[in-house]
DNA sequence: GCCGGAGGTTGACCCAAATCAGGGCTTGGC
DNA sequence: GCCAAGCCCTGATTTGGGTCAACCTCCGGC
């Protein structure tokens, strides 16, 4: 409380504000000082769709919080197959730590605003702080556990459940007043139809069609190409192709 | 040195020993005196191939470190259909730190033995210990990578370069003398073909086929099912679809 | 020895999704 | 207004790998 009165004071961007939002926020656990400290050697940043952001000479050397809009995380095959192995919404930690070289390319899906800190400055902070360090494993844990959700998409499911269970992330993900028992959901797709198919493992012809599978069925509607309205979020769920079941 | 010389006179089992061969061994973090009184608190289990681990409700509440064998992770869906989302290797660290139930299955793929720790054992010393934490921390970020690799895998691999890219994982992982340039390499298979198959998501009889074609090739031998021998590391490499490209 | 089951291989067939191709809508530049 | 470039949709065709089925080998039990 006394923190997050600190900062809004001291002028500390808004990010810290909303860290505790998402339980991955990763500046709440910091006390004052080091709050402070940080916050100087900060800087804003807007970034356009489809521009670099590791890989980039101004920004590989540091980390930042996301504040609004999408980044994309991708990899690639040397004859240009690619893969989005990771999606980061606002307030997420982007950076890697512990590592010069990165194998993975971010790139902003959407108009991004972000909140940069030199390598340095996180890297001390992190030796200082544990209870910082604490936070950080606990967004790493969390996105393994995405990461691993994923991998059952990509590797068990048919298109059309991977075009259902797509959209039900994303709206899980941007329509943050969703509750869990909500029967309809509305949002922008923040990324292309041939992003979703990088996404996805499949190709931009298919999520073209299961989405107009969807349509025609009653499912969603689509204006624009980016607004979605999906009417009956059980019927979705319906066809995410059955949810994880630990016992057989 | 001297605190790896103090647990092998303690009597301390061997898993701690060997926590620095690979980088995320968590227990080469203790001073001495965490690290006796975790000691006191272990206990060593055998594991016969196919029992699970996680939903057993003696292991359930315990963090384990991995001293022989393969451990595979599984997730499935309601109608049957599994996806292995990773394999651990002694002397990988077992557990998810905060988080009751877990949504993931873990099984022995071979024959396993493993010293775990109380839950309440290993959250004491992750508190009073922040090196633990850094070292978890490691060990979970190098999980990450590994599950955005597969996922890679999984999404825009061809079944012939699944099969690849999957022996060659397994003897980077088993014959651990393999240098990176070594040119043959010889290991026992820890997985089953059906297993192998929920690692790629195809199936065993894609698998076998593969197999066979990379033997017909002469690419590898196998005997008695498991025992493999790749002739030629540098054509099994050519046949993983081209290694990540970051840049374009 | 006989039997049954698990794991592995191979062939024949088929289908879901990739590929190829064409066309429409929107946006921004000139 | 006109044109070009993205992005999206949809139809026709092809194909990689899934499905089904048969058979083999290796064990362990009795």
């Amino acid at each position: 409380m006394t923190v997050r009165q600190d900062i809004r004071s001291s002028g500390i961007p808004a990010l810290c504000l909303s860290c505790e939002a998402r339980h991955h926020g990763v500046c709440g656990a910091l006390d004052p000082d080091h709050l402070a400290r940080l916050a100087k050697t900060s800087s804003r940043h807007k970034i356009d769709p489809g521009v670099e952001l590791i890989g980039d000479a101004e920004t590989v050397d540091s980390y930042s919080n996301l504040l609004s809009g999408v980044v994309k995380l991708t990899k690639s095959l040397s004859d240009g197959r690619q893969q989005i192995v990771g999606l980061q919404f606002a307030p997420d930690f982007l950076g890697r730590p512990f590592r010069v070289k990165s194998t993975i390319n971010a790139e902003a899906a959407t108009a991004v605003s972000l909140c940069s800190f030199p390598r340095a400055a996180i890297e001390r902070t992190m030796k200082e702080s544990p209870e910082f360090e604490h936070r950080l494993l606990k967004q790493t844990l969390y996105e393994l556990d995405e990461a691993r959700e994923w991998m059952v998409t990509l590797g068990r499911k048919t298109a059309p459940e991977k075009v259902a269970s797509f959209l039900l992330m994303i709206a899980r993900n941007i329509d943050s007043s969703l509750e869990p028992g909500a029967r309809s959901a509305c949002f922008e797709l923040p990324l292309t139809r041939a992003d979703i198919s990088d996404f996805l493992g499949t190709t931009n012809e298919t999520v073209s069609r299961q989405l107009t599978r969807l349509r025609m069925d009653g499912v969603i509607r689509i204006e624009n190409n980016r607004h979605v309205t999906v009417d009956s979020m059980s019927r979705l769920e319906q066809r995410c192709g059955g949810r994880g079941a630990t016992a057989p």
